[in-house]
DNA sequence: TTGTACGCGTTATCAC
DNA sequence: GTGATAACGCGTACAA
C-alpha cells in the first residue's frame, strides 16, 4: 500500500464505483509500476469463481486423441474461452477411472467454474451425480439417457445423406462399419443408414467393431466379408485409426473384391491424398467447440433452467473416391 | 464438523501424524458420507500450490494445431501430470498477444505452479521475463538465445539423417522445404542438411516459407522450380497443412518436373496411404510430452539450478515414396 | 492426542 | 469517497 487502503485498490483493481478519479489512477500507476497482479487463488476464494472451465475427454485405454476431431475442438473451446477470461483446464480419463477422477478432482472441489464433457462414455449414474452437484455442464453430444445441455451434429441427418449420396450414384450393396454401439452417435448413424437402405428394400450391410482398436476393426470388416454379399461401397463410421485399419485391410483383399466406392466420417485435409480422395463427411467441429464453450460460458452466468441444445448440420466433401457406377440402369 | 474441530479434520484428510487412528477413521467416514471435498481454491491460498501446470502453445493466426505432433504432446502431458496429481491448463495465445497474455495471466497471478512453453515464437524479452519471476518453467524446444531447462529432438541429427538416407538411395538434387528461419528448428534443420550435402559437393537447394500458410508455402515451392535445377528429391520440412499444400502444388506440375522422391519431417498413420506411402522422420513426440511434463514437475519440486536438458533421436519411417533411383552409377 | 488462533490475498459490508 | 473489518475455506503452528 503506497497510500490507501486494500479495500480502496480493491475498487480501483475492478473498476467499482465508489471511488475518485483521481485517487484510482494513483492506485493504477502504482500497480503498473510495481507490476502487481492479484493471486487468483485469493480472487476465486473470494469470488466463488475461478475462471476456469473443464473440458473432458474421456476416451478408452488404446485410443488416441490424434485424429482430426479433438484437437480441432480443443483449440477452439480454448480460443473462445480465452477471449471470455476464462482458462481451460483438460481431462482426458480413462474410461475405468472417468468418473473416479471426475468427482474427486473436479466436480465438488471447485477446480473449475464449469464443464464440458465428451458424453460418449457417460453413463446414466455419472450424469446423476453431475446434476446433483451444483456445477454447470454442457454436453458433447447428446446423450441417449438424459435431458441436459449439449450441442451436437446432427448424425442422423449426417449418415442419411451419406447413404443417400451413394445409392444416387448407383451403390446397391452399402456396408456401414461403425464402432460400438455403446456410443450413441454410432447407434444413430446406423439407424439413419438403416432407414435410407430399407426404404429401397436394399440389403442392411452393418458391422459394429466392439472397440476402436485395430484388432476389433479388423475382426469387423472380416465379418462383412465372410458373410454376405460383396459390399460395392464401404461406409467408414469414423476417421483417424479407425479408417487407417480398413483401409490397410482393404488393400489387402484381392482385386475383385475391392469394394468400389468408400467414404467416411470425418473430414481430414489428409483425405485429398489418400486414393483419389475419400470423400467425407464433414461435421462443423469449430463451430461446434464454439458453440460448447459459448453455451457454459452462459450457463455459468446464468443458473436458469432452460435447456441449450444446438445442433449442426454436416456436409459432404466430395472426393474421387465414390466414382458413379458404370451400370447405370441400377440407379432409381 | 460431526465431532471434532477442523483443524483435527485436516491432518485426517491429508494423513498428517498427531491424530488417533479411531479418530482419523471416524472422520474419514464422515467425509465420505457426506461427500466432503476440499476447496481447491483455499487449499491452493493455504498452501501457496495450485496443483495446476500450463501448457502454452504459442501460434501463428492461420496455423492450426491439428497436426500430428500437438494433440500427442497435449494428451501425453496431461496424462503424465494427472498421474502426479496435476492438472493442466492450456494457453494458445496467438503470436500478437502472447506476452500480454502470459504474463498477465499466468506468471505473477499464480494460476500454476510451471509452465511448459512451446519456445518456437519466444523471444528473448519475454523469456527474461519469465526468468525474473518464480515461477519454474520448462521450453518445448531448445531456444536459441536463453539457456534455459528444455525438452527437444535432436533436430540436426534428424535432418541429417534423413538427407543422407536420400543420398544413399541415388538422389543428388535434394530441395528442402522449410519453414521461417525465426523458427529455430527449421534453422537447425537447415544447417545440417546443407552441412551433409556440401561434404559431398552436391548443390544446396533450400527454398524457406516465410510463415507456414498455403500461399508462402506455395510462393517457396515456386521458387524452387523457378531457379536452379529440377529436384529430384523434396523434403518437406513439417508435416500437416505444410505437407499438403506442397502435395497439392506437386501434382498440378506436369510428369517431367515430378520430383522422383519425397519425404517429409513428422511421421502420422495416414502417409502410409499417400501415394506409395509417404517416407517421414517420425519424432517421439511421446516421449517428449512426458519428458517436459516429468521435468517441470521436477523443477516444481526442486527448483534448484540443475539443468534439465533431454534431446530425443528421431527415426525414419521408411515407406515407398522415395525408391532407389534406377541410375545407380550415381551412387557413392 | 486434540483444539485454538492466525495467516494466505482477495472482495464485500459497513461505518465514517 | 474512503478506510476498517469480516468473511472465503483451508493449513499449521502452538497451546492445552
Amino acid at each position: 500500500m503506497a497510500d490507501v487502503s486494500k479495500g480502496t485498490v480493491s475498487k480501483a483493481l475492478n473498476n467499482k464505483p465508489g471511488i475518485g478519479d483521481e485517487t484510482r489512477q494513483r492506485i493504477l500507476n502504482i500497480v503498473e509500476e510495481m507490476g502487481y497482479r492479484p493471486d487468483s487463488s485469493a480472487k476465486a476464494l473470494s469470488n466463488r469463481k475461478t475462471s476456469n472451465i473443464g473440458l473432458i475427454i474421456p476416451h478408452e485405454a488404446g485410443q488416441s486423441l490424434d485424429n482430426a476431431y479433438w484437437p480441432v475442438l480443443v483449440s477452439s473451446i480454448t480460443e473462445e474461452a480465452a477471449e471470455n477470461g476464462y482458462n481451460l483446464m483438460l481431462f482426458t480419463p480413462r474410461r475405468e477411472g472417468a468418473l473416479d477422477e471426475m468427482y474427486d478432482s473436479l466436480i465438488s472441489s471447485n477446480k473449475t467454474d464449469g464443464l464440458i464433457i465428451g458424453s460418449e462414455l457417460l453413463d446414466r449414474k455419472q450424469i446423476d451425480l453431475l446434476e446433483e452437484s451444483d456445477i454447470p455442464f454442457i454436453l458433447l453430444g447428446k446423450h441417449p439417457e438424459a435431458d441436459h445441455h449439449f450441442v451436437d451434429i446432427d448424425n442422423a441427418f449426417a449418415a442419411r445423406s451419406m447413404t443417400e449420396y451413394l445409392l444416387n450414384r448407383g451403390y446397391r450393396k452399402i456396408a456401414l462399419l461403425t464402432g460400438p454401439g455403446s456410443y450413441y452417435y454410432n447407434r444413430m448413424r446406423l439407424d439413419a443408414y438403416k432407414e435410407a437402405m430399407e426404404n429401397r428394400n436394399l440389403p442392411v450391410l452393418h458391422v459394429e467393431a466392439d472397440e476402436y482398436d485395430s484388432p476389433s476393426v479388423t475382426r469387423a470388416l472380416d465379418r462383412i466379408y465372410s458373410s454376405g454379399p460383396r459390399p460395392d461401397a464401404i461406409f467408414a463410421g469414423a476417421g483417424g485409426d479407425f479408417l487407417y485399419t480398413i483401409l490397410e485391410k482393404l488393400r489387402e483383399l484381392p482385386e475383385a473384391e475391392q469394394p468400389e466406392g468408400i467414404c467416411v466420417f470425418d473430414d481430414d485435409r489428409s483425405l485429398d491424398f489418400i486414393g483419389p480422395g475419400l470423400t467425407a463427411v464433414r461435421q462443423p467441429v469449430q463451430e461446434l467447440g464454439r458453440a460448447a464453450a459459448k453455451g457454459i460460458l452462459y450457463l455459468i452466468e446464468n443458473p436458469e433452467l432452460k435447456q441449450i441444445r444446438r445442433i449442426f448440420k454436416t456436409t459432404i466433401i466430395e472426393r474421387g473416391s465414390c466414382p458413379v457406377l458404370p451400370n447405370k440402369d441400377n440407379q432409381i
